[in-house]
DNA sequence: CTAGGGTTAG
């Protein structure tokens, strides 16, 4: 054979291989092109997704675009950001024309994933790709800020699109704008932009209108969310869903208005819009904070009966409510019949549980169940570390909770002030009042500078353990800084001058409250008649029961019996008695021997 | 083939 035979050979050889392959590959081919929507429609699970596009990107021609963005989509709709993120660099790796639907799900998905940088990122590829960004690219960047809560860059994207008439803001544009707002707890700028976006000829529609009222609702302003809901209704024609109804219930059941709230879901049945699985977890959320497992075992039998599944969220109020009894045995029931049920437990329903060992003082179980959650690969966030550290300090065990706060840091979950203040009060009740004194003056956090509450634990702990010099000074460190001290620092600060004897001082920050416009409470009169009866400076006593009388207040079973022990031994008048006798309420009255003396 | 609102923990 030469060498001319041996290439047509070759050739003839290749061109044969290759007709079989392109014939193979066009039947393939033309089957995949017909059924990829279809198929992509199907799609529930990751793998099935990632063997598609593995076959489209081995479809030669390559498949449209379109079909790309199809299974793009359905990937991001399955919440699989990351991978919807890969498959969109691979698709631009193998010359996949991109187009303005690829380019903005791939932001969504950075956005969604708190990577709104590579979205901007993604965004500046637009242009140079001489891919004009749309209106829905915008909107996602707009919501990634918001999502990251970075609410002042959420404005300034906002007011360039405008300004550089970048793009005309849509109803979705506004709706995310008021959702960053709203978030901030800025309903007055919200409702502001409601009212611009109508001027632009915009229309707010049920979403809009929705977002501020559940905002409003959170805020306990149930009549400006009502009034809103009923401009939705009856001046824009607008009717509400269950997502309004929810968020409406869900602000009534907060503040204990049952009635209010049994009415409207009522109202809604009304009009044929059936509550689902958020709608009845608020309920069951309601009764469980108050207390009242039975009601929501109730509302779940309810929603099961109505063909709607209880998901975690249902579970972990409800281990929450039976934590709040004490009941930690049914507690641990609920929790372990999750799994059961084919739920899995997640990192709030774990904090919810060790929350309830912790406040009940079992440890030890909590540990266990900590060390359990994290062997089941679940990361411990801020709140598990914080609930077990304030359950650690409630039991004294002062080091470990110095372990774990260690540890907190060493697996990058920073503490906020919610922790600090946890770790500042642990501190302070186990009498390491310099610790916490030296890791106040450490932090140096100005948002936690600046939290009465901090002030309140560290003046309280001060005081408690005789340290009213260093109580002294950081109630007036808080003057200078301006912060407004509320009845519960002046409560403790009064507190701490009784508990040295100077009831002289006490006395006269007990009158200053009181012109400051922060006026004493029961607690506050308590706190200074025992200081007064204990440093035998009896003199105010009578004018401080007249006042607590005057107010409507009363005395607890510790105070009122100092005054008895007073009387017994002949340190009170017993005429004070007919005073007291009016100061005490029915409650005590009814369980305890205290009846015995009017 | 793309977007926005409601439920749980310290």
């Amino acid at each position: 054979m030469n060498r001319t035979a041996f290439i047509k050979f070759r050739g003839t050889n290749s061109f044969l291989l290759h007709s079989l392959s392109s014939f193979q590959f066009a039947t393939h081919t033309a089957s995949l092109h017909s059924n990829v929507s279809s198929f992509i429609h199907k799609i529930t699970n990751l793998n099935d997704a990632l063997n598609l596009f593995d076959e489209m990107s081995h479809t030669r021609p390559l498949p449209s675009v379109v079909k790309f963005n199809q299974l793009l989509t359905a990937v991001t709709k399955i919440k699989h950001f990351s991978s919807s993120l890969d498959l969109f660099k691979q698709m631009c790796a193998i010359g996949v024309p991109v187009d303005k639907y690829s380019m903005s799900i791939a932001i969504k998905c950075c956005c969604q994933l708190y990577r709104t940088k590579d979205g901007f990122a993604l965004l500046g590829c637009c242009f140079r790709r001489a891919i004009s960004p749309h209106v829905y690219i915008y909107n996602a960047l707009l919501d990634g800020l918001v999502l990251e809560d970075k609410i002042l860059e959420a404005e300034m994207l906002f007011k360039k699109l405008i300004k550089q008439n970048l793009c005309e803001p849509d109803v979705v544009t506004y709706s995310t704008m008021i959702k960053g707002l709203c978030k901030f707890g800025n309903n007055v700028t919200a409702l502001a932009l409601l009212r611009l976006m109508e001027q632009k000829n915009c229309k707010p529609d049920i979403v809009t209108y929705s977002t501020i009222i559940d905002s409003l609702c959170k805020d306990k302003m149930m009549d400006d969310a009502f009034k809103l809901f009923k401009e939705m209704l009856f001046e824009k024609g607008i009717l509400p869903d269950v997502i309004t109804y929810t968020s409406l219930i869900h602000g009534l059941c907060n503040l204990g208005r049952w009635d209010e709230a049994s009415k409207l879901l009522k109202q809604m049945e009304d009009e044929n819009i059936s509550p689902n699985v958020k709608t009845f977890n608020v309920l069951v959320d309601a009764f469980c904070k108050e207390g009242k497992v039975e009601e929501a075992e109730a509302v779940i039998n309810i929603m099961i009966e109505r063909g709607e599944v209880p998901n975690i969220v249902t579970y972990s109020s409800l281990i929450d409510g039976y934590c709040l009894r004490g009941e930690m045995i049914k507690a641990r029931e609920i929790f372990d019949s999750m799994t059961l049920r084919g739920l899995v437990p997640d990192v709030v329903t774990y904090s919810s549980l060790l929350n309830g060992y912790c406040k009940n003082r079992n440890i030890e179980e909590a540990m266990q169940m900590f060390r359990q959650m994290t062997g089941q690969g679940l990361k411990p966030n801020v709140v598990t570390y914080s609930t077990m550290l304030q359950g650690l300090f409630r039991v004294g065990r002062c080091v470990d909770a110095r372990k774990l706060f260690d540890e907190m840091y060493a697996q990058g979950q920073n503490p906020n002030e919610c922790t600090y203040r946890i770790v500042l009060e642990g501190l302070c009740s186990n009498r390491q009042v310099e610790d916490a004194l030296s890791l106040f003056h450490l932090i140096g956090d100005s948002r936690l500078n600046s939290d009465i509450v901090v002030y309140t634990i560290l003046i309280d702990g001060a005081g408690k353990c005789g340290k009213v010099d260093i109580a002294r000074v950081l109630f007036q460190g808080l003057i200078d800084k301006g912060l407004q001290p509320n009845v519960r620092t002046y409560t403790v600060m009064i507190s701490g001058f009784c508990q040295e004897g100077l009831l002289g001082e006490a006395k006269l920050l007990f009158l200053k409250m009181d012109e400051s416009g922060c006026p004493p409470d029961n607690v506050t009169y308590r706190v200074l008649l025992q200081g007064c009866l204990k440093n035998q400076h009896c003199d105010d006593v009578v004018m401080l029961l007249q006042e607590m009388d005057d107010r409507g207040y009363s005395l607890d079973a510790s105070t009122l019996s100092l005054f008895i022990d007073h009387i017994a031994a002949g340190l009170l008048d017993r005429s004070m008695l007919k005073l007291l006798g009016k100061l005490v309420p029915k409650e005590l009255l009814d369980d305890s021997s205290l009846c015995d003396w009017e």
